[in-house]
DNA sequence: GTCTATATGCGGATAGAC
DNA sequence: GTCTATCCGCATATAGAC
């Protein structure tokens, strides 16, 4: 943490909260203990409790960018799964905002339409990933299909880590990690992958339900 | 509203609130306002904020019950529609939960319990579901296949409508209501649905992507 | 059962010294 | 840049009269 600036340690810090206990129980004093500095110094960095909560959105925006343009160069189904789990890891370093996003956005307004437009990204480059599949003879699905495998794996990516909150503790730790994740959103691909492609598939099967 | 109690009328006034801004955004005077009665009455009724939630939590539980016990009777898809529809109307009607549930279960742990057990009632649920249907010839599936699809019906019935508030405006028109959410659960099984009860499906695409 | 008035505390934000 | 001290407002919860 030696050699980072104060403002960036307040980031970190803010973010390592966020995540843990949810943006609406955090407090600002409580940021400024846990960054051993004090609430003055704290607003000196950021006037307002939004803006630290807007700058770690852009960072997370700018944390998930690359997973969206990778996913629109796949051509095979190993392809998808390392593009799913680098975006799932970028969601779960970043959790806070799907956490409880009704909420964040009720607070601070200003993000519902860049939020809306992340989501709208997600699912443009989803549809790409299909498409490209399809193109590719891994997958065998109409236009139609795709469209509702666009909006599963985007349902699924935005929203999976909030689901694992309300699974009991035992099965929480079997599907908390993005690996359990990523293997989830390929099973909603799965019916329609043909060929030799399913080998791959019963591989992480065996791997996550064995 | 006439010939409603006081305590039933802060019940269903803190419903609307807590489905329209949130739980957190919801404070108790402005349910005593919209009661029309003041803070002083409200807390005759109720001690605490808790306590409102938690009454609301419980008539949750007695309105979901009856829609995963249909869910267990069903044989063949229409049956499943209907369940399904049942069961969005359902959350639908106290969607304050599933909104920020993150939130709601750091405010008010001993929830925590409850909400785990409804969910891994309705997994069970929708674990016999998938059984019954595949028993009766409507789905072709393995074992492992319905533990997934079982997993993804409860996923969606609790996270569908968090979602829809991440879609843009005019799609969320679109993907709003019970009946989409029950459409978008229908294709997660029919891949694996088999025989003539693919007629009810391509009618509902129809009815939903036409 | 219902009211008015108020206690109490916390969270966000700020002032001003160093 | 960082601190201490403090203001302000809101939300929960309560007291006590009617």
């Amino acid at each position: 943490m030696a050699g980072t600036s104060t403002r960036d340690r307040i980031l970190e810090v803010s973010l390592e909260l966020f995540n843990r206990e949810g943006m609406a129980a955090v407090s600002t004093h409580r940021i400024a203990t846990e960054t051993d500095i004090s609430p003055g110094n704290l607003h000196y960095h950021f006037k307002t409790k939004q803006q630290i909560v807007t700058w770690l959105f852009r960072r997370f925006e700018g944390r998930i960018a690359p997973c969206l343009e990778a996913a629109t160069g796949v051509s095979a189904i190993d392809d998808v799964w390392l593009t799913l789990h680098m975006t799932f890891e970028a969601i779960d370093a970043f959790r806070f905002v799907y956490r409880d996003i009704a909420f964040l956005l009720h607070e601070y307004p200003e993000l519902e339409e860049p939020a809306q437009t992340l989501v709208m990204a997600n699912l443009i480059a989803s549809r790409e990933l299909c498409a490209r599949l399809a193109a590719a003879g891994v997958l065998k699905a109409s236009i139609e299909d795709i469209e509702m495998l666009a909006l599963q794996m985007v349902f699924t990516t935005t929203c999976w880590f909030s689901f694992t909150r309300l699974t009991p503790r035992n099965a929480r730790s079997k599907h908390a990690g993005p690996g359990f994740a990523a293997y989830y959103t390929l099973t909603l691909l799965s019916p329609y992958v043909v060929g030799e492609a399913r080998d791959y598939l019963n591989y992480l099967r065996g791997k996550y339900l064995g």
